[in-house]
DNA sequence: CATTTTGTTGAATTTTAATTCAATAAATCT
DNA sequence: AGATTTATTGAATTAAAATTCAACAAAATG
């Protein structure tokens, strides 16, 4: 193994490191030592690796920026069963990959208050609100979705889905619910 | 007014001030002197009226730990239409009453990650996981609400109304859902 | 093997924000 | 009014955590 590959190695287990600790305990309360003392290595070494406490947070949003859609693409399948399917793979990525699970938790909680606003602006480029409301359009013109403000239901699916994320996050016991349960929010 | 009265009033206004801002920007990214600007007053007297700041984030939790039920009392309705009810009133006194809607916000940001941890610690005595359960399984023998682990649907109930209820702390213009579409998430 | 580059540490420094404090103004009391 | 208590300020101090740095170790290079 390459010196360089040795280097990015290192780099992905200080963001990994640093990903669980952030979910766990929250970007401010976790300490540059606090990551150190996980990896483990000197906090001192850190700074070989990353400019500074931000940009590993950074570095990481722009991680999970760049993966939407690491769940799998299942656009073109119809409405109906769109949701149901997405949050199916969601709950089972997260249960056999934590990666997937802390950043999608991770970016929900960037998009909102509490961290560094460069994240959140990042964040929020990836914004997923829209797209998901065209989605539930089609399923309201199908017949099968609600009716009332597309993008409002589409809020409100997100919004449903990160804070069952950040329960399961916390409670490592948790099990995944029944993907019908919310998507019945969408559906007539 | 009394003098006593006088720095009652001060205290509640650095407190409505500081919840707000901690909802908006979250706790750790909000300054005491942001506090103090807000309020305003200088940034030292606001050590005049409490110890620290971690107090301060402290007496707010044990408000809203104390004013639980706020929103009323309606225990004894039918489950069918307790949960409607609720989210009715609580989005109601959330147009109406920012205090309430912060308050409610505030208090599910503490009960998960990203605050000090006594914070945590009063935020989660208030367990309404469990009550809300309980109601849930009575609908569940009356055969209106869905089959299912009743504490989980407690749980994905509150991560539900919590993300929503921070979605619109965020969004100055995003209005409410209609409760009904929380609701069918429990309903058969 | 000598040289250069890269990895590593832990202690020193810097930064930032919380907290204290001495000084002054305003209000209350006798 | 004079004395005493409370409110207020802004500058000085402290505390905690991030960041830098000098020194040394290990690995690669030629």
């Amino acid at each position: 193994m390459t010196r360089k590959e040795q280097k990015e190695e290192r780099k992905r287990a200080i963001l990994m490191t640093a990903l669980t600790l952030f979910v766990k305990r929250g970007y401010h309360e976790t300490k540059i030592s606090d990551i150190a003392e996980a990896v483990p290595m000197s906090t001192g070494l850190m700074f070989h690796y990353f400019e500074s406490k931000e940009e590993l947070l950074l570095e990481l949003v722009k991680m999970g920026a760049a993966s939407t859609g690491a769940v799998g693409k299942i656009e073109d399948i119809p409405p109906q069963i769109f949701f149901t399917e997405f949050l199916k793979r969601l709950f089972e990525y997260s249960a056999n990959e934590p990666w997937v699970f802390n950043m999608f938790v991770l970016m929900g909680q960037a998009r909102r208050a509490g961290m560094p606003e460069e994240a959140r602006n990042i964040a929020l480029s990836t914004a997923t609100i829209d797209e998901t409301a065209l989605i539930i359009q089609k399923g309201q013109k199908d017949g099968i979705f609600r009716q009332g403000d597309a993008k409002l239901l589409s809020i409100c699916f997100w919004a449903t889905v990160q804070g069952i994320m950040e329960e399961m996050a916390l409670n490592e016991d948790m099990k995944a619910p029944d993907p019908e349960w919310i998507v019945s929010m969408l559906r007539k």
